[in-house]
DNA sequence: TCTCTCACTTC
DNA sequence: TGAAGTGAGAG
């Protein structure tokens, strides 16, 4: 078995590391540990800290480069690696002293999103982009100051069906649309110290929203790695399905290196306030007149401003008209001063002419809570800036923090004080109505370090540990019931993770299931000015959205809409009542910290799910029931569990050929222990993670590992290695793409 | 439902 | 001053 023929290094160059090929760690490791002299090591340039490079989890990583170590110092010949490569990397290779972070999000302008969530959880989404309204606002703390960290947010469907909004309410119209390429952005600060990021509010303010399936604001990562296959793109805008509901997510990923993001620990934080259902138009006037009410963008639309005033003009002429004619007629004189003076008081900016034909009294009869405020609100406009005023509605879009603008005073609308139906979706979802339900955020860390690794459960606590969390957020008043819900699926914890866990959906039938996450990457404009391993990145995009190598209808379900629907329904009416079951959605994300294959629909995919527009109709298969979610349905199923990653490599089931085929289970029946044995492939982000007693799980676990490495990849790598290369020679001329692209399309 | 234009806003 | 972000409304 030949170790490194397959593994072509380019001697010196940056390749050696890069991400893109995950193998690197684990061959040269394996090789060592098999006493196999690693050909490749010689051109092996190791980063400063390779092992964090690699993201080779400590957990791991020791056990292994103690192997190493040992492996040398008892006669492997390393004699040979060069004077480029002394063994010295070796030393180099173990992981850094980390401080542990225990990262805390705080959802910035929450009680505008409250707002958004009681109203209703409409975001427009338009074929040029559209901003989030409310904006996707966090504050961080609890990082390692020093430590770097790339924050990411996506959005994903919140489950499998379309909407409809019926009756003045949100209710389920069918099975939904085939899923959009996914996105992640990346917020363009990133990569920056944990100390930079909690020193300010993180907004996602430029992420668009856009129901263009030919967006051209997405552009694929580069590379051929099976991490990626193209499925991966990154842009200015996230394609999503009107009247559909999704579910925006925030990553921490402790890294200093973009590249490094296929294989480090994400950290996700979901908060339910934040869902929505994505519309061409607004359906729903209480989330209309509360954008307006706090969009800046807006403001020619409120009460007291022009635009309004224009469609208010058109209302009451008729009857200002009619009540003109009448005062004439009881008065005999025209009172028009007066009127005109009552007039400005209510809209002091009024520049038609037409305006001064508006009566107060009118006014007031139309909308009679707006009308004081109006002239005090129009005749400080011009005077005072935007502040939490009482008399005023804030404008929570700003950036300041919440806690000046996001203040119950600030969101004191008037327009809305008197909260009465509406709950519409308190309706479809009870499991929402509940406002301590929503503060408290699931955190979902496939953490590979850390005091996850300290916090193993046996594994029929896990889910009651993870509700106890749960409940313990939300027993805490005020700011503490922010406190996020941490779930560490810490792979080296694997039998914690065993078993049934209340409240998470295991699914039956899913073993030997790839795990796939099909979310392109989502980068900021921005990110290519960063310089460094970022412009690298964006050097070898191209203009194109991630085309399709082969949807998938794998895991599909025979289940009709209507029982869909109804699993859907239960699952969502019910969640709530109980404590134990978390909600819909989130189980979709805890399943997928478990490493399920699952797509954004839930579904489950033997192989990479991509995506293409014309392949839509394939993947409408894929977008199977969520009956295997469900609760209720699935609670008691057992699942081999993979680590988590958003970037998850799809990987063929192989036929045992690979390297760590052979090599995992020398090891795991030589010096490494299971825990390392499950670790070794965690660089790859999918490597399965059964607990422990499921050998059958472990073989389908080896065997993922095994894909991973096999030759079959080896022209992959190359081809990554290549493209890698023109990546570095074009780095300086992408940053214009996305721009032209743009300003191709007026 | 969706798309486009428009008037209006902020920055 | 102009680019860009808004919802309304027509089609």
């Amino acid at each position: 078995m030949s170790l490194s023929m397959r593994d072509p290094v380019i001697p010196g160059t940056s390749m050696a590391y890069h991400p893109f090929l995950p193998h690197r760690a684990p061959d040269f490791a394996m090789s060592a540990v098999l006493g196999h002299q690693p050909p490749f090591f010689p051109a092996l340039t190791l980063p400063p800290n390779g092992a964090t490079a690699l993201s080779l989890p400590g957990a791991l990583a020791k056990p292994i480069m103690d192997q190493l170590v040992g492996a040398a110092e008892t006669g492997i010949p390393f004699s040979s690696l060069g004077p480029q490569a002394p063994l010295r990397p070796l030393k180099a290779m173990e992981p850094e002293e980390e401080v542990e972070d225990d990262p805390k999000v705080h959802l910035e302008a929450k009680e505008l999103w409250d707002q958004f969530h009681k109203r209703g959880t409409e975001m427009v989404i338009t074929k040029s982009g559209r901003r989030m309204f409310p904006p996707f606002k966090v504050r961080c703390s609890g990082l390692d100051k020093k430590a770097k960290y790339i924050l990411l947010m996506d959005i994903i469907a919140a489950d499998d069906c379309r909407y409809k909004f019926h009756n003045s309410r949100w209710m389920v119209a069918g099975k939904a649309d085939p899923e959009m390429p996914k996105r992640m952005y990346i917020h363009p600060d990133s990569p920056a110290t944990g100390e930079q990021w909690m020193s300010k509010v993180v907004t996602f303010h430029k992420l668009k929203l856009t129901n263009n399936i030919s967006d051209k604001h997405g552009f694929n990562w580069p590379s051929d790695h099976p991490a990626w296959q193209g499925n991966y793109s990154f842009g200015t805008q996230t394609i999503l399905n009107s009247m559909h509901k999704y579910q925006p997510r925030f990553h921490i990923v402790r890294a200093n290196d973009i590249l490094k993001l296929p294989y480090s620990t994400f950290r996700t934080y979901l908060f339910p306030e934040t869902e929505f259902i994505a519309v061409t138009a607004y359906q729903n006037d209480k989330i209309t007149q509360l954008k307006i009410d706090n969009n800046p963008f807006a403001k020619g639309f409120r009460d007291t401003g022009n635009g309004r005033r224009e469609k208010r003009k058109q209302l009451t002429l008729q009857s200002m008209r009619v009540f003109d004619e009448r005062h004439k007629k009881e008065t005999g004189t025209s009172d028009e001063s007066s009127s005109e003076h009552a007039t400005f008081s209510c809209f002091a900016q009024a520049s038609s002419p037409a305006v001064s034909t508006v009566g107060t009294s009118n006014l007031k009869d139309l909308c009679p809570s707006e009308a004081e405020s109006d002239a005090e609100a129009e005749s400080k406009e011009e005077h005072v800036p935007e502040t939490c005023d009482a008399a005023k509605i804030s404008t929570t879009t700003s950036e300041e923090p919440s806690r000046d603008k996001g203040s119950p005073d600030c969101l004191k609308l008037h327009l809305f004080g008197a909260e009465t139906s509406g709950r519409s979706r308190d309706n479809a979802r009870p499991d929402k109505a509940s406002p301590d339900s929503r503060h408290s955020p699931a955190t979902i860390s496939s953490s590979t370090r850390g005091p996850g690794a300290e916090e193993r459960r046996s594994p029929g606590r896990e889910g009651s540990a993870v509700v106890a969390k749960a409940e313990e957020a939300r027993a805490l008043p005020g700011k503490e019931a922010f406190v996020p819900l941490h779930m560490h699926s810490d792979a080296a914890a694997a039998a914690h993770l065993q078993g049934p866990l209340p409240g998470l959906g295991f699914a039956p039938g899913l073993a030997g299931q790839q795990f796939f996450n099909g979310h392109p990457l989502f980068l900021h404009p921005g990110q290519f000015a960063m310089g460094s391993a970022f412009s690298s990145m964006a050097a070898g995009m191209g203009p194109l959205l991630a085309t399709v190598s082969g949807a998938s209808s794998g895991g599909v379900s025979g289940l009709d809409s209507t029982a869909m629907a109804s699993a859907a329904a239960a699952a969502q009416g019910l969640s709530g009542t109980s404590a134990a079951t978390l909600p819909f959605h989130l189980q979709q994300h805890v399943l997928a910290s478990q490493g399920l294959a699952m797509s954004p629909f839930g579904s489950l995919f033997p192989y990479p799910y991509t995506y293409m527009a014309a392949a839509a109709a394939a993947s409408s298969a894929a977008a199977s029931s969520s009956v295997h979610r469900h609760p209720f349905l699935s609670l008691n199923s057992m699942r081999p569990r993979l680590r988590y990653s958003p970037y998850s490599i799809p990987v063929p089931v192989p036929d045992g050929g690979g390297l760590l085929g052979a090599a995992l289970p020398a090891m795991a029946a030589g010096t490494l222990d299971a825990k390392a044995t499950a670790l070794a492939a965690s660089p790859a982000s999918v490597s399965a993670m059964d607990s422990g007693s499921e050998l059958n799980s472990r073989s389908s676990t080896l065997s993922s590992i095994t894909v991973s490495l096999s030759p079959k990849l080896c022209s992959e790598k190359e081809a990554a290695t290549s493209e890698l290369q023109s990546i570095q020679r074009l780095v300086s001329g992408l940053e214009a793409k996305p721009e032209r692209s743009r300003s191709g399309s007026p």
